[in-house]
DNA sequence: TCTGACAGTCAGCGTTACTGACGATCCGCT
DNA sequence: AGCGGATCGTCAGTAACGCTGACTGTCAGA
């Protein structure tokens, strides 16, 4: 891989710090998730299910920011590997019912904590008062919903 | 467009926050540089090869980042519309020189300016305290030539 | 019951970036 | 001078990702 030092003009370039952050987190990730058969977005899926009750799948989509479309090769790669299940809403049978299988709370749990040391790692080169102020400035960004800060991760 | 709020469970993972800021900011960014008919990687490319003197694609392609079959496709494109200009280096046949046009010269001017702009609005709802540190901290996690801190952009 | 809306699925497309192969060229070595 | 390995640009093919549009089944209101 041609691996130069990112040049001056490109270093206060939003576009290309937040896409190679991106990147690099990106392939941390995988690496640190593959002993677990799943990668950053399956987990992010595993953990929404986990959180929310009864949601179909487009309750879930809407959560994670993705298409429905996108949301039925999701579940169709975890019910593969019996992670989740889909079951028919008895109240709106349009809707499919996505839940954690026994196998999927586990490997939520122990793919959790991977992801947590790993980001841990991701952000060692920082200080803890940058690594924390980074985790909000994002936030204010994305999420903006107008206040109220939240602390990176506790656990 | 679904766009739901993210939900407690994403707001804490740090790739679910660079993976939206970054979508965010690509689509303000097109927007922002679409009246004059080119995105930002092309931009970036502009603006690598006004930096550096003589630069073959492959040198460029390493300080972008990209591969050197993705830079034959940009320099396509941007040789359509005229801004870069290839030209066999004398020295080494082998090499292609990518040169801005004048008209190439001109664009990067008025697109920086757009984008700057862009940037600004981007970061709009931080303090400015929180922007350059943002800025900072992305910097020593991507760059990470280990110090030597770099303000935005003071233009 | 009819009509419009909604949930899930699937086929197809466009983008992005890669691998692998090829021709042209360069350079070190004999 | 000429040979062989490496380098640069190019192109075809491929994979991941996410979208649009169409179709089926289901629901809810007139």
């Amino acid at each position: 891989m041609t691996r130069d030092a990112p040049p001056e003009v490109l270093r206060s370039r939003l576009g290309y710090l937040l896409k190679h952050a991106y990147l690099r987190l990106t392939e941390e990730s995988s690496l640190a998730l593959a002993p677990y058969g799943i990668d950053g977005r399956e987990l992010a899926v595993l953990a929404v299910l986990d959180a929310h009750d009864e949601l179909s799948q487009l309750d879930a989509a809407g959560k994670l920011g993705v298409d429905r479309t996108t949301m039925v090769s999701l579940v169709d790669a975890l019910e593969d590997k019996e992670l989740v299940e889909r079951r028919r809403s008895p109240r709106d049978r349009r809707k499919n019912i996505v839940q954690l299988t026994p196998a999927g709370q586990e490997r939520l749990q122990e793919a959790e904590s991977a992801r947590k040391e790993m980001e841990r790692r991701f952000l060692a080169p920082l200080s803890s008062t940058d690594a924390t102020g980074l985790v909000r400035t994002l936030q204010s960004l994305v999420g903006a919903p107008s206040g109220a800060g939240q602390a990176p991760d506790s656990t």
